[in-house]
DNA sequence: CGTCTTTGACCGGCGC
DNA sequence: GCGCCGGTCAAAGACG
């Protein structure tokens, strides 16, 4: 899966092989210098002006990705030296699109790699698995990986909890990931340091650095899981350990008069209760979409604030979503990484916005993402109630880049630190159109959903959906 | 008649 | 062991 941007600026429809800057210029394939941009810049002085009747970009992701992007700017009337008025604008906007088009080869590379990742430790644990059925071997995770599908389609999907699987998984056979920083590496950690609190955690990861949010997350697993002397051979009790951490929720706090979000999944409410501490009764619900879906749902109006609407998801789908659904999973998903993937800066749990802010996310300032250290399972609340803006599904959009971004720039660019600060920009500035970034975020999820086998991506235009366990 | 909602009963975890 | 509480089950009713 070779990443290409197909970028292309068509300037004039009658130039000849004279005009060097009949411009088309493949930014996948070579890199444009600053200094010939600024050429091509001044000489649309000198073109006539029928050279400039049309301007058009096309910015197109490779052909698998549902990213295609045209921006037509028909000049009509205007003359050369109006576009020579536009020329400094238009020469950082192509370096501003070379820069994003060699971050979108990196992530894509990183994508593919991930995914690597997956497949193959996946393969490892279903051999695993079956070496444990063989001899006899701990029904819990038997039981558990039939109840699952083997392959549980996560709703909080993204480097979520199949990564911490094949981590923990990893970490059972006696071999070390390979070397990199990435987000199976971090998970691993988590999951080692977890099941064994007491151990040195020198001998387990060559990441030295441990932040607060991983102590946190540690913290709260140390309270819940019982503490361990030896992990070896102790599968049902890891087991547990997985149990709970797939169990992880991530909760949305919405402004809504309707008793339930439109988040695109089909829901069945299978029972309601008083809640302790809210006059509100809580409705459970489980989703439709698919036979044994694990994924629920509970939503519960906020007793302060009756307008408040809180819905909390937990599970991971088994099925292909809608794209409809896709911007609520991949929301979740991210902030879900977030929480399991131990990035929080926070030692109290909060996830304190200036995560998102230092990456400088217009649509973030408002956001409160919290870390509920105290709940049952872990569970990240996501407050969405101080938006102005009521198009949820923008909202929704938004939030997965603010919530992505910081995750692939913390994860991913940690092998090179110095693209963390590209990435940002180049979010900071793609974020501000809302256009874009609805077509980047479908692009995005597409990636995502495409980089598994058993993917939600299988979601065909049609409507038409295959249940892997149907 | 099939599907969905309602609601009381039931179960398991947890704290005392 | 007991009670509380959250979560789930399943029978009954409502609805199209």
């Amino acid at each position: 899966m070779a990443a290409s941007w197909n970028d292309a600026i068509a300037v004039g429809d009658d130039s000849t092989a004279s005009h060097s800057n009949s411009l088309v210029m493949p930014f996948s394939e070579e890199r444009l210098p600053l200094h010939e941009v600024d050429f091509f810049a001044q000489n649309n002085e000198k073109r006539s002006q029928d050279d400039h009747d049309q301007m058009v970009h096309h910015i197109e992701l490779n052909e698998d990705t549902s990213l295609d992007l045209q921006m037509k700017n028909t000049g009509g009337n205007r003359t050369i030296k109006k576009y020579g008025d536009e020329r400094n604008e238009l020469a950082a906007l192509l370096a501003q699109m070379h820069d994003m088009n060699a971050e979108n080869h990196r992530l894509r590379e990183l994508v593919d790699q991930v995914n690597n990742d997956y497949n193959a430790l996946h393969m490892q644990l279903i051999k695993l698995m079956q070496t444990q059925h063989s001899h006899g071997g701990d029904q819990a995770i038997e039981e558990k990986g039939k109840k699952e599908g083997m392959v549980p389609r996560p709703f909080l999907e993204m480097g979520g909890f199949a990564e911490r699987d094949k981590a923990f998984q990893q970490y059972l056979e006696g071999s070390k990931l390979r070397e990199s920083n990435s987000m199976i590496e971090v998970m691993e950690r988590n999951t080692v340091q977890a099941l064994e609190p007491t151990k040195d955690n020198s001998s387990k990861s060559r990441i030295v650095e441990e932040s607060p949010g991983d102590q946190a997350f540690q913290g709260w697993l140390a309270n819940k899981v019982p503490k361990q002397n030896s992990l070896m051979g102790h599968v049902g009790q890891a087991s547990e350990t997985m149990a709970i951490i797939k169990k992880a929720r991530v909760s949305v706090r919405t402004r809504s008069e309707s008793s339930m979000i439109a988040d695109g999944c089909q829901w069945r409410k299978y029972g309601q209760k008083m809640a302790k501490g809210n006059p509100c009764p809580r409705a459970y619900y489980r989703c439709t979409m698919c036979t044994g879906c694990p994924v629920r749902k509970q939503v519960q109006r906020c007793g302060e604030d009756r307008s408040v609407l809180i819905t909390t998801y937990e599970g991971q789908h088994n099925h292909p979503l809608p794209p409809t659904a896709m911007a609520m999973a991949s929301t979740t998903s991210a902030a879900a990484s977030m929480l399991l993937s131990g990035s929080m800066p926070s030692a109290d749990g909060l996830i304190n916005p200036s995560i998102l802010e230092s990456a400088a996310f217009p649509c973030s300032q408002n956001n409160m993402a919290t870390l509920s250290a105290s709940a049952p399972f872990p569970t990240i609340t996501l407050d969405l109630t101080q938006q102005s803006d009521t198009n949820f599904s923008s909202q929704l959009q938004r939030d997965q880049l603010s919530l992505l971004a910081p995750l692939l720039s913390e994860k991913f660019m940690s092998v090179n630190p110095s693209l963390t600060d590209t990435v940002n920009a180049a979010t900071a500035a793609i974020t501000a159109d809302p256009n874009f970034t609805s077509a980047l975020v479908a692009a995005i999820t597409s990636i995502i959903g495409s980089s598994h086998p058993n993917n939600n991506g299988n979601y065909n235009a049609s409507g038409d959906q295959q249940c892997n366990n149907a």
